[in-house]
DNA sequence: GTATAGGTACACCCAACAGTTTACCTGCAT
DNA sequence: ATGCAGGTAAACTGTTGGGTGTACCTATAC
């Protein structure tokens, strides 16, 4: 054998890995499988033993690419800390997705399929609530007399919106990821525009 | 002949109508030249004489979309008018295109194509500047001191966020489309919000 | 009346590409 | 030793689809 011996969870990885490449460069329908398999120097019988098609191979790297996401964004209350403080870590979670070039990268082209075939990710995408752990938060906040917020999923809804407004939808339309220093100046902006609005 | 007789100009347009049909319907790549000219009642040596190729095609279609949204866009300044109804005006231009199946149905499939491949329509994207004209009231309305804004372009850039994050973003999600009732409200909101940061 | 512009009909070329089939290889476990 | 699981290699199938070539039609202008 010319290669390195790997075991069939590696091959499986390889698969994976070349095909998010593919992908990502070229979108679903533009994405050869021809490619991918030779980036991931596996043979064409291997990839589809492993997935069954195109689409499944695509919707399994799509929903591992959902938890990433997920699991970025959680944050939780704690009683007692100041408010602006947390208003600042709720920010900083999304800045870790979108100061993350492999994520935004996926990110835009999975954009692009929802876009173009609701149905390629319709499952993947009801099994997260992004705003969910914001909103929560903004809840208890309130409820602790912190804020001031008559409709907390509103609110975090707004926050999200200045937030992906400054940075997450400008990179989709094309301009440069943010560095981790604009990002922090964008959400001081932007959760001083909430203190405005929800300040107890 | 069986049809009405139609000038060239009519078939160059029923052309253009059945093009922007089967790429909204079908996204760039999936579209079927041999669909379009079906649609428009052409033959195929008719649809080359007027578009040298697919992507020509598209980019006229796309360039003419781009035109409506800016047209929808414009605004300016009235000093003496109460700056607050202003604002909401501001927003009645951005809810005239939320509020539109057909320039949304079409912003999504033009959407998906900026994501797939910029280039695709990378000279026509830089001929519109949507949050010019915003910018430029609220400079004014800042000059007049109905506001007080340091940065008028991030004030109309945050405004045109929290709109987008409310009516536009949640359609491209696959929310169904505003009502101008809802648009309303929405508008409303966000007004709060930016007097709530720079009313003066 | 005839030439030209604009149109139709339709067979054709060529390339890409998802997925299959067949034949063969190899290391490990029994 | 042998059998099987997992792998390679490569030819093949079937279809789709952009774009072209060719022959023919039909008005209106001159």
């Amino acid at each position: 054998m010319n290669e390195v011996v790997e075991n069939s969870v590696d091959k499986r990885e390889a698969i994976l890995q070349g095909a998010f490449d593919e992908f990502c460069e070229n979108g679903f329908l533009a994405a050869s499988m021809d490619r991918i398999l030779q980036t991931a120097g596996a043979s064409k019988r291997t990839v589809y033993r492993y997935f069954e098609s195109k689409e499944v191979l695509f919707q399994t790297l799509m929903l591992r690419q959902w938890r990433v996401i997920a699991d970025n964004l959680k944050v939780s209350y704690r009683p007692g800390v100041d408010v602006r403080e947390q208003l600042v870590e709720m920010g900083r979670a999304q800045a870790r997705l979108y100061t993350s070039p492999e994520i935004m990268t996926a990110n835009k082209m999975l954009m692009s399929e929802i876009l173009r075939d609701p149905e390629l990710v319709r499952e993947i995408q009801n099994q997260v609530d992004y705003t969910a752990s914001f909103e929560q938060l903004l809840k208890e906040a309130a409820a602790d007399g912190a804020l001031t917020i008559a409709n907390p999923r509103q609110a975090a809804e707004e926050f999200i919106s200045l937030l992906k407004g400054k940075a997450f939808w400008p990179f989709m339309l094309g301009a440069p990821l943010v560095s981790s220093e604009e990002m922090d100046a964008m959400i001081d902006q932007s959760v001083d525009m909430m203190m405005n609005q929800y300040g107890a």
